[in-house]
DNA sequence: GTATTTGCAAAGAATTTGCAGTTAT
DNA sequence: ATAACTGCAAATTCTTTGCAAATAC
C-alpha cells in the first residue's frame, strides 16, 4: 500500500475555502503546516522545492497572498523587508518579541494587551478590528528570577 | 534685511550630532521639523522640492536613513509598502490607531501598554528595548459615549 | 469542457549605490 | 584641503503580472 500523506492541516483549510487543490498547493500548504516558525516566501519556497521541484516562486507568492485574502494565513513584518508568515491561529492569539540581537523571535500570549487596546479603541471612538504588537528586547544576561512564564517558543 | 529662516528643531539636532549641513540637508530638516504627519519618502520630496528645487529623492533617502541611525527620526509601517517617518518624541512615547477605512492616523498615548510589555519582556528574561504596537479599527457610527480622551490628533 | 492555475520571464515599486563633480568645515 | 555630500542613472530587492501551456473539478 502507498503512504499517501495525509491532508495537511492547511490543506483542509483550503477545501474548505473552495480552493482548486493542485499539487503545488498541497505541497506549500504542507510546508505551511509543518512549520513553526515565520518563514519568508524565500524560505517557503526552499522547504516546498526540497518536497517536490514543480514549483515556482512566483507560485508561493501568489499562493501565499490568496491564503491571506482567505484568512488562513497572516502576514508578519519584523522589519528586514520581506514578509513572513504564519497560520493564523483561532483564539489566543499570540504576539511576538524579536531578540535585537540576533532577530530570533519569541511568541507570547497577553490577554491584558488585547483588553486594553480594545478599551482604548472603544475610547477613542473605533470598533476594535486587530493590534499588531511587537516587542522588541536584549536577552539578559543571568537572572535569579523564576521560570518564564506565558513563554510559546523560540524560532524565527 | 533677509528674512533668514530660523533654524528648525530637526537642524538643531542634526548639528548636536555632528552632521555637515548642506543646503539639501536643511531643506529636509525644516520639512521634517514641520511635518505633523507621517509623510513617506515621495511625501518628504515633493514638501522638499517646493522650497527649494536643487533636491533629488536618493538625497531623501540618504538623509531620512542617516538621520534615523542618528535616532533623530523613526520608521514606521502602516502598511502599503512604503515607510513612513517621524521625528523622535522624547520622553511620552505614542502608538498610531490606523482607520483601516481610510488609512488615516491617530495618534495617542498609553503608559499602561508600556508597563505592561516592560514587565512581560522581564518575564521573559528580555530586557525591554522597544515597543511596535498598531491599532487597527473602523470609525463607529455615532454613539452616546463620552468625548475621546487621551487623543492626540489625526493625521496621515 | 472550461475556468483556474502554473511557470517563465518581463514589469513594477521601493530603495540603494557607483561615480564624478560639488560643498561644508 | 579634504572628507563628506549630491545628482544621476543604473543596480538591487521584493513582489506582481501577461501569456501560453497545463490541470482540477
Amino acid at each position: 500500500m502507498k503512504a499517501q500523506a495525509a491532508e495537511s492541516r492547511i490543506e483542509q483549510l483550503c477545501v474548505e475555502h473552495g480552493l482548486k487543490m493542485t499539487g503545488q498547493r498541497r505541497v506549500i500548504a504542507r510546508v505551511l503546516s509543518e512549520a513553526d516558525d515565520h518563514p519568508d516566501v524565500e524560505e517557503l519556497y526552499r522547504r516546498a522545492l526540497s518536497l517536490d521541484s514543480r514549483i515556482s516562486v512566483a507560485t508561493v507568492y501568489r499562493t501565499v497572498r490568496l491564503l491571506e485574502e482567505k484568512g488562513i494565513l497572516e502576514r508578519r513584518d519584523f522589519g528586514g523587508g520581506r514578509a513572513r508568515y504564519e497560520a493564523t491561529e483561532h483564539g489566543h492569539h499570540h504576539y511576538h518579541l524579536i531578540d535585537v540581537d540576533n532577530g530570533r523571535v519569541i511568541e507570547f500570549e497577553d490577554p491584558e494587551a488585547e483588553e486594553l487596546m480594545r478599551r482604548m479603541a472603544d475610547r477613542l471612538g473605533f470598533e476594535f478590528v486587530s493590534l499588531r504588537l511587537e516587542l522588541f528586547g536584549k536577552k539578559k544576561k543571568q537572572s535569579a528570577s523564576a521560570a518564564t512564564p506565558h513563554r510559546k517558543g523560540e524560532t524565527t
